[in-house]
Formats: structure tokens, C-alpha cells, sequence
DNA sequence: TAATCATATGCAATTTTTTGCATAACTGGA
DNA sequence: TCCAGTTATGCAAAAAATTGCATATGATTA
């Protein structure tokens, strides 16, 4: 239901294209959220139909168009009433749990396995992650200031990956001591 | 793509109607997996179709009929296919960091008080997770065992819960000390 | 030199989820 | 006694997300 708001977020601080995008939520907010490349270009459709954005079409030479997408006054108005709805808590769906949950149907190695699988990927983003910190721990205070919000977030997804690795070592240490 | 399979490894421990579903969905996978009663009667119509589970009705009085579900031997072949499966990383769509990343287009009140509101349903969600933790190690070593693989996701779900309180933590800490 | 990856956009069909509505009785508290 | 909540199920429409397909070029790499 929001990944319009999270598109006008973001081309509220920069305008861009919707492949801009798809980068942006990739490599910033990959943590906590996810669209792919289908969803925006659909989303970009009916906000700009809908009013909500504005397009430029930059011409390029031997690739498509490029299409650069910003708010429109009634794209930021809309953000802005969102921004002062009362959200609601994030909805989890989490397979690898669940998948964790019928556990005994399950050949223990297969287990062991999955863990190992989604642990390199949690490390690989954890290691992104403290580097984009590093980045911006080094900016001087005023621009600190400025991205103090993205920061906020940035420290989410670093506690929360984190948390996930000291579970992961949990149920490693479970499954060799059954 | 698997709340299916979600109902599959619930039904496998123990058979059950639509409501049982959603209580357990609400009671033991709350953290972890989320799912509206619409979703769970429209799931069971589509697994009952494809000859996944065998339904029996239960009389009530006053009350419409109680229809349980249980696997067939089809149903148990698709969960162990798809636990099978290799799986993707969780996809995480979190609304409430999508806002704290426009955090600058708000009113710092507004912020704050969407943090404490936030902050309620955690604690109470933390009491209810360690309440559970402390009854199944009150249980004899038999029936830990038992529960072992339910418990792992369980952990997963106190840890997740407390990181999430650490990061408010240090959220208000900022929010002080603009 | 062939293959793959990154850039850049989009349609169409299907599947999944959400929202709104509908029914009906029992139970506990203000 | 009324009101809210719990038990118990479901349909229909709309919105959102996924999957598969389609195009085209430049750069890197095996």
C-alpha cells in the first residue's frame, strides 16, 4: 500500500528515473524495502497519471529514453498526508522460519545448509551496511545533520542484521548439540 | 507465494479449521508470519481444490458448521517439496522507516510520539514472547525436544524484538539531542 | 569470441493480498 | 441492558506484487 509513499520520499530528496530508483532502494534502503524493477515502472505509471509526478524525457544516444520523474505540488501534499497517518506495525512474513518451524521433517545437513546459505548474505550486507556508516561518520557535522534521518534508518538495518547473526549462531550451536 | 505452505507445516503438527489458523498465525507465529482470516479461508478453498488437504465438518449448534482440515498424502508431498526448495532472503517492506527517512518533512512530536506508539505493541510483544519462553523451559527435557525446532523461531523472535527496542533507544537519544 | 552483466524501459497475465461487506450467536463487562 | 469482543465462515471487488516476456546497447570477463 506504500511503496508509492516510499517512491515520493525519495524523489522528494532528488529526482530521478525508475531505474534511479530501483538502484536507490537496492543500495539505501535495501534493509527495509524492497520492489522490483516491474512494481516501480508500474507505480511511476499511475502516480505521474494520477497527478503525482512530473516527467522530463532525457534523450540518449543507442539506449531508451531516459525518464526523470519529480513531485509534483499535489505529489507532495500527498506524501505529506501520509506522513501524518498513524501507521500500522510492519507486517513480517518470514519463509525461512517457517521453514525452520517444521524443522523435524527435515534433514538436519539441509538445515545447516540454508542457515549457512542466508548467514553469507547477512554478513555480505552487514559488512555494506557498517561501510556506508563509515562514510558517514567521516562527513563533516553539517552534512551529518542533513542526513540524520537516512542515518537513523541505516542504524536499523545494523542492529537488526546483527541481531540476526547472534540468532543464527543460536541455532547453529542448537543443531550441534541435539 | 507461501502462506500455503505456512498452513501446510501448521496442519501437519496438528489438523484444524480457518479460525484455529488464524489464532495460531496470531498466537505462536505472530513474529514471524502474519495473515488475515479472508487470506486463510481463500488459501483453504485453493488447497482443499487441489486435493492438498481433506475437510470434515463439524456440527455446531448455532454456530455455522467448523470445517477441519487435515493433509492428504498430496499435501504432504507439496510441504516436503517445498521444504526442499532453496529459499530467497525475506523481503522487508517497512513502512515505519520509510517515514523516519522523510523524517525532515515532520514534525519532530509526530515522530516521536509514532516511536512510543510503536515502542507499546513491542514491549507487550516482548512479554508475551518471554512468558511463552519461560513455559516451554519449564517443560521436562522430553517435551523441550519436542518443540525444539518451534523455539528456535521463538529466539529469533525475542532477539528481533529487542533489537528493535535498542534502536528506539537510540532513536529518542537522537531525537534529544538534535 | 561468446557470454554475462549493467543500463534502461515497458506490457500482459497471473497470483496474492487487501478492503469491504455479510451472517449469526454466545460471553463478559460497564 | 447495551456494547464490545470472540467464535466461525465466506463472497466480491479492487489493489498490489510476481512472473514471464520483450527490446537494445555498451562494457567487462572468461
Amino acid at each position: 500500500m506504500s511503496l508509492k509513499h516510499a517512491i515520493l520520499v525519495l524523489l522528494e530528496t532528488e529526482p530521478g528515473s525508475g531505474y534511479d530508483l530501483l538502484k536507490r532502494f537496492r543500495e539505501h534502503m535495501g534493509y527495509f524495502w524492497n520492489a522490483s524493477h516491474q512494481q516501480i515502472y508500474q507505480q511511476l505509471k499511475w502516480m505521474h497519471e494520477a497527478g503525482w509526478l512530473e516527467a522530463s524525457t532525457e534523450p540518449q544516444q543507442g539506449k531508451p529514453d531516459r525518464k526523470v520523474y519529480e513531485l509534483t505540488p499535489q505529489g507532495h501534499e500527498a506524501l505529506l498526508a501520509w506522513l501524518a497517518e498513524t501507521s500500522k506495525p510492519e507486517k513480517i512474513n518470514d519463509s525461512l522460519l517457517v521453514r525452520l518451524y517444521g524443522g523435524h521433517l527435515r534433514d538436519t545437513e539441509n538445515i545447516r545448509a540454508e542457515m549457512a546459505h542466508h548467514r553469507t548474505l547477512y554478513e555480505q550486507n552487514r559488512a555494506a551496511l557498517l561501510s556506508i556508516e563509515q562514510h558517514y561518520l567521516a562527513l563533516p557535522k553539517a552534512e551529518q545533520q542533513r542526513y540524520r534521518f537516512p542515518y537513523l534508518t541505516l542504524r536499523r538495518g545494523i542492529l537488526s542484521v546483527e541481531a540476526w547473526l547472534d540468532w543464527a549462531d543460536e541455532v547453529d550451536a542448537f543443531l550441534n548439540h541435539p
